[in-house]
DNA sequence: ATAGGGTTAG
């Protein structure tokens, strides 16, 4: 039999490989596999550059270069190590060695190729084009079924530039879903912030999740958590909290940080601190305090604020762009303005940090709340970048509380410059003059809004569905705390607005086809219709949902349900078809 | 034999 070259069965080999880590130990090696004649191996190379690549990058190019004909398994780990250094330039690099392997005869990019492509292009929305491209090259090299790594990344992908229709119709297609399979499909909804529909999906697909026997690590915890957080559903957060403790997940410090945002957010200030307080001292990193600071700050607490700040720089620990916003934002919420300005200054002096645009956003709304609106204005026309609409609102909003008439119309009409189309603007200036009953110049408000087409949508408050809806929603028929959760009505009011619902006859239309925009469908827009429907007449008799193309997956089992749960006729109009839901069955009639 | 995807704050 012939004796293996393997590098492992090379006794100094071994043992300089696993020590090694600076550029003499790495020579040494070098030199070894030179000697030997192993340099012809490529088995042994590639170990080599893996091993380099993580402290010496030239090295290992040079390495690479000097290999007449790297084989895809040297283009793999180089790529790999490039992107990893999270560095614009060493992606350039890495897309360049891709280039090399298209445009060399022998090769091909293999599945090993693509999950580290697609991570580099999440780093920067100027690689989504070579992500499009990337796409195409998977279809083009592989052969379906992909692995679980190329399709994960691809989501991920997909996710961090919001193509979330797209992002569920490949999740869809996949056979078994693994664990980080699951966790890419659950934090893509559950940080869909501009919709509150997402995060609730979130919620829905964790229980497909444990219908599927895929037990959850850490990673989704974050997930479902962020996912309560965003919609405000305390109960169901508190739920995941015990879910945590019940099954021995670990409280990292992406966990903890993520209660302590959940709880802040949800009002419990009180279990935000226990969790935080709780935690590993090695765990409470900058972000964590951030969320801790930021829980003080929305619920008023200035003073508490300010002090955890300064623990935070006491225990060594950097503060970041986030931490100047939020603690700032504190002193300003709580009229701490010499602290505020203190904590401004010190930026620059002390941290060596530049203030951005959201940085002097907090101090204007600091001094404008504060009432020194003349140093608020000095400050918006010397900072060295231009001033977006958001700190304009708040001198403006600045004016009216101190009502400056002036300065407020100046911000206005800055504001309509930059968002001629949002009513709120309209509506600061105009309240501003009821109040001192200018109703000329309301008027006057009232005709501009009028004149750029601005209507006032109305207003929204949190509605409370019952435990039912829940259920249904997420199949969890033990959930302890099923008895609330909240939606935005607003969101509800303008989808309902949009799809011609009709408060008489209590039907909702809803095409499916324009709510699929990446022009993918995927079923959850249908669950969706369904559970507006529901929410917005709840005392209608029928729903009408009206699709003009086929949706993927499985509605039907989720329609029945809802029949029985409340009891209630749903007719589903499906192009050519209509499908009857009555007590939990479905009847099916052709209508010609 | 060697290379690959997922987690936190405003």
């Amino acid at each position: 039999m012939k004796p293996k070259n393997h590098i492992f069965n090379h006794p100094t080999l071994q043992t300089l490989q696993q020590k090694c880590n600076n550029l003499n130990n790495l020579k040494q090696i070098h030199a070894q596999i030179v000697t030997t004649g192993l340099s012809l191996q490529t088995y042994c190379l590639s170990h080599l550059i893996n091993i380099s690549s993580k402290f010496n990058l030239t090295y290992a190019f040079t390495i690479f270069n000097h290999i007449p004909n790297p084989s895809i398994f040297l283009y793999n780990t180089l790529i790999s190590s490039l992107v990893n250094q999270n560095n614009e330039n060493k992606i350039h690099l890495a897309f360049s060695l891709y280039n090399k392997i298209l445009t060399h005869k022998n090769l091909q990019p293999n599945s090993f190729t693509f999950p580290s492509l697609f991570k580099a292009c999440c780093s920067n929305p100027s690689w989504f084009q070579y992500g499009l491209l990337l796409h195409t090259h998977v279809l083009k090299f592989l052969k379906p079924p992909f692995d679980l790594f190329v399709q994960g990344s691809l989501l991920n992908f997909y996710a961090k530039y919001g193509k979330l229709c797209l992002c569920r119709y490949l999740f869809d297609q996949i056979d078994q879903p693994d664990l980080a399979t699951w966790n890419i499909i659950l934090g893509a909804y559950a940080n869909s912030f501009d919709d509150n529909v997402f995060p609730l999906e979130a919620l829905c697909l964790f229980c497909d999740m444990q219908v599927a026997k895929v037990t959850a690590n850490e990673v989704t915890i974050v997930a479902l958590v962020s996912a309560c957080s965003s919609l405000g559903a305390l109960s169901h957060g508190f739920w995941v909290h015990c879910f945590v403790l019940r099954n021995k997940v670990m409280v990292n410090r992406f966990v903890g940080t993520a209660l302590v945002d959940m709880y802040s957010k949800c009002g419990c200030l009180n279990l935000a601190c226990q969790v935080f307080d709780r935690m590993f001292e090695r765990d409470r990193d900058t972000f964590c305090y951030n969320a801790m600071i930021a829980g003080f700050a929305i619920h008023g607490y200035g003073n508490r604020a300010v002090e955890l700040y300064r623990k935070m720089k006491s225990k060594g620990l950097v503060p970041d762009d986030a931490t100047f916003v939020v603690t700032m934002f504190a002193c300003s919420h709580a009229g701490l303005v010499e602290e505020g300005l203190e904590i401004f200054k010190s930026m620059k002096e002390v941290h060596g940090v530049e203030p951005k645009l959201e940085h002097y956003g907090c101090l204007i709304d600091l001094l404008g709340r504060a009432g020194r609106l003349k140093e608020a204005e000095n400050w918006l026309q010397d900072m060295p970048m231009k001033p977006n609409a958001v700190i304009w609102r708040s001198l403006l909003g600045a004016a009216r509380l101190h009502g400056n008439l002036d300065m407020g119309e100046v911000a206005l009409r800055k504001l309509i410059e930059l968002e001629p189309e949002t009513s709120g603007n309209y509506v600061l200036l105009s309240n501003m003059y009821a109040s001192v009953a200018r109703w000329n110049d309301v008027k006057r408000v009232r005709m501009l809004m009028k004149h750029h087409g601005v209507n006032k949508l109305p207003g929204f408050s949190l509605v409370e569905i019952n435990g039912a809806m829940h259920e249904f929603l997420t199949g969890d028929k033990t959930h302890p705390f099923s008895k609330e959760i909240y939606l935005k009505i607003t969101e509800i009011n303008r989808r309902l607005q949009e799809y011609g619902h009709n408060a008489r006859t209590s039907e909702v239309l809803f095409d499916v086809e324009e709510e699929d925009k990446e022009g993918v469908l995927s079923y959850h827009s249908e669950r969706l219709a369904i559970a507006f429907a529901l929410i917005a007449s709840p005392s209608s008799f029928a729903i009408r949902i009206i699709k003009n193309l086929r949706v993927c997956g499985d509605c039907h089992a989720f329609t029945k349900l809802i029949s029985a749960v409340y009891g209630r006729d749903i007719i589903v109009r499906d192009r050519n078809r209509f499908h009857h839901f009555k007590d939990g069955s479905c009847s099916c009639l052709d209508y010609w």
